[in-house]
DNA sequence: TTTTTAATTTAGAATAGTTCTAATCCATTG
DNA sequence: CAATGGATTAGAACTATTCTAAATTAAAAA
């Protein structure tokens, strides 16, 4: 089930270094749990929690700046669902959610499965950041 | 520019009645400032302002409960766009959305703009209370 | 290697948005 | 008009997140 590409040390330091980042104790351990070849939804605070439960010295104020940081660098994508949570989704390639409105979990649509037709321009002035789409979901 | 039908005072209780809700002095108000014809969007903050601008005796709580009952009801529809933020939309009709991150705020899509083909099945025991698309703006 | 420098981390405070609580108020019913 | 149960309220509490200022550490310089 899903490929397991466990991420190797050498490639994670480097993909830090390339974002223009040190690759601290913290950087490296949230990496490691982030980018282990499973395409993940987290937010913050489950993140800090796996931290913990593994060793991984950090507080949850890091946890927040990397996750921030991750996204500015593109290693990360927000995914804004419920309201007053975020999601990090380390899948960066153009895909959609559904979200489980009764368990609070995202999960993804595979591509193509939902496609947006014809844009419309943007009002001048703006460009378009990206489109979002959520598929809300409750039990039946 | 735009039909601006003012709910009349019957119409607007009557309203609330059918939600089955007491026609109450804040919920009139509330109902009054939000059902005036324009299509709105709005934050708990703002429409609390608004309140207090225009002499509806309303404390911040009933603004938050109002609205969730009026989303309850069907007569307002709930807009996720920023992190940490609910928008209301006083248009319940099948439509999406523009958000100018720069600005904090929604724009409607003209209805048709944007469709969202071949829905995919929602896994089995659940049922899609919605679909939502945010075309997300950032200044140029 | 040691020193220096600047980035990073941290605990805890602060903030924003929202919900909760328990007392008071008021619209409706009898 | 009194009784009743829903509605409102101020303020506390809560959740997610950001900020602050001091301590730590990785990398560069010596």
């Amino acid at each position: 089930m899903g490929i397991e590409t466990v991420i190797s040390d050498e490639v994670l330091e480097q993909r830090i270094r390339v974002a223009g980042l040190k690759p601290t104790r913290q950087r490296l351990g949230l990496g490691r749990l982030l980018f282990n070849g499973i395409s993940r939804h987290v937010t913050a605070d489950e993140l800090f929690g796996e931290a913990v439960n593994t060793g991984v010295p950090v507080s949850l104020a890091t946890v927040y700046n990397t996750l921030r940081q991750f996204v500015d660098a593109g290693l990360l994508r927000e995914v804004l669902a419920g309201p007053g949570r975020s999601y990090f989704d380390t899948d960066i390639s153009h895909h959609h959610h559904f979200y489980h409105v009764d368990e609070n979990r995202l999960e993804d649509l595979p591509i193509g499965v939902v496609s947006v037709e014809s844009l419309p321009q943007p009002p001048t002035g703006s460009e378009i950041e990206r489109v979002d789409v959520v598929i809300r979901l409750r039990r039946q």
